[in-house]
DNA sequence: TATGGTTGCCTTACGTCGTAAGGCAGTGCT
DNA sequence: AGCACTGCCTTACGACGTAAGGCAACCATA
């Protein structure tokens, strides 16, 4: 038996998704200067406060809104990915691009936040992991399958930092956490870990970027100038 | 006959060059977020409102350390082409763009610092018109230059933002300003301005990012994918 | 030598930000 | 009845960028 007293309800409650949905409309229409604790609070009917019953703090909602956009990014590429069966590696990884673009250009803020996160959202890891797939379907070794995320850079998710890792700033610490929640998850994500195990990376840097060796340089190079000589005509 | 009273020089009387220079040092040695101007201010001995008399504000002061660090890529850059008479294309971009990257590496915020200038720095031209210029002497079309720009990406300046492009959130007066600081310079940057003219844009983009259509992204595709192809081994 | 403008730095103060600390009404469980 | 918890609020603090204005030292000119 619930109470059902009144026909208007006062309020319902707010939520952290309520919160965020309405932080994601905010940084849509206005940028993500606009976003601010006083001003999502406003947005959502309440006072900055009493968002801090939702959320831990600003950070952990720039955390939530990266986390959105990815999720939003899986869930493209994943319905893409469900009508390309038969296709061959090169359609598949194609058409992830391309509907992963879409979303980024829905969100343009969004490579810009990605970037800026000291730690990489989990979801990053299962959209990576579903490259790697692709790949290694294809036909391809873990080392290239490595070097080709290296390769593709900003085509993924439309921003790619060759030099800067945010992590590098943040200490030790944050590393650890990122290995341990990596492992964690690991049995979801069977293609990354085994890539990881198989590149057999120095034990501080098992996530995606921070690999960014001379080696992995210039293979990229190699690759962009021998397909530009054959381009040139 | 200059005044000489005292053997104490009180103070040399700073200048933008100084606070820059500070600016910079202040941030390879504890990022970004460190650099306010009331730290700033202190780092030099002075306090925080005396910096405007020598900046035009925070912005100003970002834009100047943008600045900085591209002149200083482009030295690196020019150093290094000038050893490089004979060689061909690839290997003069290759040396260019690892001279480049050892300037990023020196400052890791930088990647992220240019990326989030709402205006372009002009001295970023003058670096993609070396690297336009090299690509021409190699044998290359403009149209191949140009897209060969997009699909270097990050390996040009450290960083690459396929979508998002700032401007656009800067209104309609940051473009018109780019476009007439660009052609104040035109004779200064010759390969770029012929490359613009020759692939005809629109009108309302004649900065080096915008173009981020879909054709620029699917033949940066399809040039990795080629090249992986070949890599499968 | 007196004077007035310019240069370089300072003090004070305002509005905005993120958020720590604590209050207070409503709900549900014991 | 009592109490804990939930969800929101008020107040306040320190840090930020910067507008407004003051003040001493310098310099050129009369």
């Amino acid at each position: 038996m619930e109470s059902r007293m009144g026909v208007r309800k006062p309020r319902e409650p707010l939520s952290r998704e309520r919160a965020l949905a309405a932080a994601t409309a905010l940084v849509d229409a206005e940028g993500l200067t606009a976003l601010t604790m006083r001003r999502l609070a406003a947005e959502v009917g309440v006072e900055a406060m009493s968002l801090y019953y939702h959320l831990p703090g600003k950070e952990g909602l720039l955390d939530g809104l990266a986390e959105a956009v990815v999720t939003e990014i899986l869930a493209a590429v994943a319905a893409v990915d469900a009508t390309l069966d038969g296709e061959d590696w090169r359609a598949r990884l194609r058409q992830r691009f391309l509907a992963a673009r879409v979303v980024m250009l829905r969100h343009p803020w969004a490579p810009a936040l990605l970037s800026s996160r000291p730690n990489i959202p989990a979801e990053v890891y299962a959209y990576y992991d579903g490259i790697i797939a692709t790949l290694l379907d294809g036909g391809f070794s873990y080392r290239i399958a490595h070097r080709a995320l290296h390769a593709f850079g900003s085509l993924a998710l439309g921003f790619a930092q060759e030099v800067f890792r945010p992590a590098s700033a943040g200490g030790q610490a944050d590393v650890e956490a990122a290995e341990a929640e990596l492992a964690a998850m690991a049995e979801q994500l069977p293609h990354l870990t085994a890539m990881v195990a198989a590149e057999a990376h120095d034990a501080a840097d098992p996530t995606l970027g921070w690999c960014d060796s001379q080696v992995e340089f210039e293979f990229t190079l190699d690759l962009l100038f021998d397909g530009l000589e054959r381009a040139r005509g």
